[in-house]
DNA sequence: GATGAATGAGTCTTCATTCAT
DNA sequence: CATGAATGAAGACTCATTCAT
């Protein structure tokens, strides 16, 4: 099962044969996620990803043990994608002098963003969220991480006295919840005017909440 | 919509038909709720909801055209008891001389109430959100309707001069998400005292968000 | 799931229901059997089955829970029979005072006997008997039952002082391991000419065996 | 039968090929052999197989035209040695002048010896024996051997005046079928101690049934 | 109107076998 | 010759829906 290498002899033999592989792999998620955002996850069969992807369903089963597996590695690479964007753009180290407003900004700035990455497959991620309890899991680590990474930053400017009085765990969970579903239901179902409007709207109240003036 | 009036023979005999119609229209609605609840939608059979409800699957077919069609009842029956406690509470001419912040306190308050009603029903309603139109429109609807009374809230704050300026339209909805998706969330995930907690820092967001002081 | 009647009430519709379940029933072990027989167990598909019996691959799904569960009901009802004819045949008590070498001719036509009960099924048995726990444990219950049975015949006999000095146990298991195969190998590949001969050669073998003279 | 010869090329350059050819092909059989035993024919895949043989899929494909040929080689390799075994301790020759009864021992010894012969493998030929129309003929044609074995043994025996009045070939065959299932059923399901006093019951019934006294 | 047996299309999944590299 | 990725036929099983009784 898999690519397993035997040796590292006969490289010229065998690594045309993983590009092969890789790029079968790559075939199947990439046509089950055409799948999934156009039919949705319970109505795509295997057989729609296998003909998708150009090749047998026997293949699908012999890179991944079945239907929900391709979800789930899907679903984490696009969470990486997201915990990448975080761990870049929630530096909070970066923001020591930054002016306070602006980074909260930033902060906004990024949950937002984070809906822009594979929206079909953001979409599939909330319908599988209260069925599924590994997607649930998932859904809720990168949460919890944005989470963290939000209260550090308000930690942060607290400080520097420049915030209200806080209580900060609480502050950031009410916050991410507000931005992130503000987000979530601008990307599907807003115009681009909309996204905007809501973003400033959205930064507007976390910058009331948060700051004194 | 609804079943289809099968017939339309002596009334002075079906008067007590009907009324035992009533009561297994009803029993296979609460009959499948349970199920929906502690199960999800689609791993409820029909059979299921006719077992738990005491009848025949043949039965449940006479009084729905099929199992999607209870789940839009279900929905419509939870939307309407939602629709209203919003009447009643987003009463917005009762708040003629009311403390204004009291007024926006009590909003907030009745968003999360609906979080209260029903509460393995909404689950399953988020569950088919993105995946039913049908469901998604109607959940949509009351989403109006809410949006709709708290924009003429603010309005009528506003006209009071008691509001700092704001685009009504976009601050309602952008406040329905915020209070919307926390509520939702602490009623899914979270324990009582948490809910409370979420329900202080959301108020005191929103309050920061409308109010000039 | 199956037909488990409601009440005492409606008697004359249920009936007929029932009747037609268990004939329905009856038909899918018939088919089966025949199937079974005909083609082997594993060769032998669900749909196979449903064609034969006249009926849809679902209804075999709402009387057995599986493949499998047909095949065990058959044994299970196989075993019954030769069991009864064991129960009957292998009296013990019966035999007080009988002459001994027909008492024991007795118990090795009875096992003869045995095997003329649905042949074809018992092949399948066989068949089954090293792939399939349940198979062996059902058909080692029965064995144990014969077992038994026959050194009960042998220790009465021997209370009388008829019998060699054996060790009763190892004697009925070693009896019925001979006269066991003999009968199946004879009832499988032999002509009904060379089952005769078999039966007497083995009685004959079992008779010096037992019997001091 | 055996794999089809490739081609007649070189053979200077073959021999040393042939060797390795001879020890791929003995692996695939042992590897085989291991999985039968361990998992039985149908649950072995031909994957399995080449992994533990260290091997590709495609190798044992063109070692073997099928799954089911590996089997049958391997069933005839058991069966050859068994009749090797056969063919030298039933020598009838060589025992002209000895103790009768120790011929007959020998005989029953040797008939449960087989059983000690890869008894994994021969529980897999129980298993086929009654699916596979070749294992079956296989393993008549050893039975048959073994059955002419035993019956010349008889008539020697017989023509010396030593045995009871018995037609030889029933005797035969009813002896090594009692024999045969006592030493299988010992071995497949009986402890070492078990083996032996089934071996020495065995063994006692048959000298019974064979010898005047 | 009620019943629940019957339906059968639709899914997932497995694996012996082939064949391009 | 070896490889192992690809194939696709086949089979078990489910369940919403229908309809004869």
């Amino acid at each position: 099962m898999g690519t397993a290498p035997k040796a590292e002899v006969a490289r010229s033999v065998r690594v045309p044969q993983q590009r092969r592989s890789r790029r079968t792999r790559k075939a199947i998620l990439e046509a089950a996620a055409a799948c999934f955002e156009e039919a949705g996850y319970d109505e795509t069969t295997t057989a729609m990803i296998a003909r998708r992807a150009g090749i047998s369903v026997g293949s699908v089963y012999s890179y991944f043990r079945d239907k929900r597996e391709i979800l789930i590695e899907l679903l984490e690479s696009t969470l990486a994608e997201v915990a990448r964007l975080v761990a870049e753009r929630l530096d909070v180290d970066a923001w020591a002098d930054a002016d306070p407003r602006e980074v909260v900004r930033d902060l906004i700035d990024t949950v937002f963003h984070t809906q822009r990455m594979r929206p079909g497959l953001q979409r599939i991620l909330w319908e599988r969220h209260f069925k599924d309890e590994v997607v649930h899991t998932h859904a809720e680590a990168i949460r919890d991480r944005m989470r963290a990474a939000i209260r550090t930053a308000f930690d942060r400017l607290s400080s520097r006295g420049l915030l209200r009085d806080l209580d900060s765990a609480t502050a950031a969970a009410v916050v991410l919840n507000a931005v992130q579903w503000n987000a979530a239901h601008a990307f599907m179902y807003g115009t681009p005017e909309w996204i905007d409007e809501a973003a400033g709207a959205t930064a507007d109240m976390v910058l009331r909440f948060l700051f004194r003036d």
